[in-house]
Order: C-alpha cells, then structure tokens, then sequence
DNA sequence: ATAATTGCAAATGCTTTGCTTGTGA
DNA sequence: TCACAAGCAAAGCATTTGCAATTAT
C-alpha cells in the first residue's frame, strides 16, 4: 500500500523510484523528528544500497514540494518531519533533545499583528520554546 | 575610548589583544546584525592583518560571555549583534534580507505559559517572523 | 527511447583546530 | 615570565554536485 507520502508524490507527478518510495514510507511512518543520517540508516535496515546523498536530494526534493518539513533548531543539523494540516510550532527539552509539538492560536495572531504594524505581510515564522522539564 | 563592548571584557577578565579591542569596537559601532565574513572585512579596514580565524574565536568567546548574541535566521551564516538589555525578537524581510527588532511582551508572555502547560521551565526561545512588504 | 535519477566520490561553504610564533598582564 | 592569543593552513562537518551508469514512464 502507498503511503501517505508517496500518494502526495503521485499527485504532484513526482517520478517514483524504489528510494524514493522507501523513504516516503519511512518518513510516513516516523513520528519523530529524523535528520538525513537518521533517515539514511531507517532506510537503510530494509535497502542497504540508498546511498545518503539519494537520502538528501531526496528530502529536498520532498521539501520543496511542500511534503515534508524542514527544521534547523539551535545546534543541531537539519530535522525533517511529515507536513501536517495544522501548523505547530516546537519545544525542545534542552536536556534530552525530545521534541514536543504545540498549537497556539493566540500567538499565532499576534506573530501576524506585530509583521502588520510594521508594515509588512507575514510569509513565514519560526517559533521554538528550548525548556527543562519541571520536577515536581 | 574604549568600547561598549571593551567595557564588558574587562569586567569579565577577558584579556585584552589589540584584535578583541578593534572587533569589539566595530561590533560595538555596528548597527545591523553582521555576518562573521562582514565583520572581517570591516576590521580588515583599520587592521588588515587580522585573521577571519581570530574574528570566529572572538565572536565565539564574546558570545559565551553573553556580550554578543548569534542569530542562524534561514538560509544564512551566522549572524551577530551586540547584547541590548531589552530582549527583542526579528523580522526578516524576504526581499531585502533587512532585520527589524521588535518587543512584544504579549507573546513573551503566552511562550512561556506554553511551556509551563507542558511542564517545562522556559530557558530560551527562538522568534522570528520573514515577511514581506506591503505596498501602500 | 530518453529524460530523470542514482551512487559514488569529489567539491563546497562555513566553522573549528593544531601548531608555532607572538604578546598582554 | 608565561599562560594565553593570533595567524596560517589543514581538518571537520553537513550538505551539494559532476559524472557515468541505471531506470521509470
């Protein structure tokens, strides 16, 4: 069965190779946040042969699709996640690297109003919380 | 007359070379958020024998003594601008890659409720918005 | 058939570093 | 004096790219 990526890559009549399929497949199935490497060595467990610059045009090309998302947090190389119909923003535990997903309407509307009344038109954002965990 | 920025080294116990007194100065005169190759080129000026290896360790060690912040806005090398008192977060404009600051206490505010929802301290966060002009 | 894609290795761009010489406190 | 800093060139790291061979449509 194709998945969710693959079925994206079909609608915008992106040529479908073997690696291209199996990295969808991965990356449909990630829940996470990989980086290439990570990715690289997911596909890897099932076709040791794609070779991580397939993994990279790969990524990118998906990337410039609008099919997946391309995340540079502080210090680390560039992350990748499946798009989703909402849009979230992120919070990055600072002690284990974990990624936690976040909706904020309110924010959101004043990121807006802020670009408005300097006069220009938000095209784009980028939010990250980094945070320790509370012990209680 | 020592820089703003000289200041701050001495009263951290940075030694004082006369290359961290010139790029403390040029930082310290710089309006905008340069990059470390801009910065080099504006040192290179008056002392055209520092090297672009000493302005990456200075602007390095500047950073992790708090006098200057480095910002990785997208697509770009890495930026810098000397610490303000007041945080403030950054608009990029697409077009012309000029950076306007702005304050916003409301989504400082709402970030760090975010956090605290999840169950996380706030330590550090990331802001900013790419927009692009409006037309009048 | 043939234009696009792959794999490989080499190249890139930014940044860091090892080492020797120079220098601030 | 002498631990630390500078300059240079080499190394590092993530990412991109040229090219010959392969493959999807």
């Amino acid at each position: 069965m194709p998945s969710d990526i693959e079925n994206k890559c079909i609608k915008r009549g992106l040529r479908l190779t073997d690696q291209r399929k199996l990295i969808a497949q991965v990356m449909s199935e990630s829940e996470d946040h990989p980086d290439v490497d990570e990715l690289h060595n997911r596909v890897n467990k099932i076709d040791s042969k794609i070779s991580i610059a397939t993994v990279y045009r790969t990524v990118k090309l998906f990337e410039e699709a609008g099919i997946v998302a391309k995340h540079d947090f502080k210090g680390n190389k560039a992350r990748y996640e499946q798009t989703t119909e909402e849009h979230h923003d992120h919070l990055i535990d600072i002690n284990t690297g974990e990624i936690i997903e976040f909706v904020n309407e309110d924010i959101e509307k004043l990121q807006k109003q802020v670009a408005e009344k300097l006069g220009y038109k938000l095209v784009d954002h980028r939010l990250e919380l980094y945070g320790s965990k509370n012990k209680k």
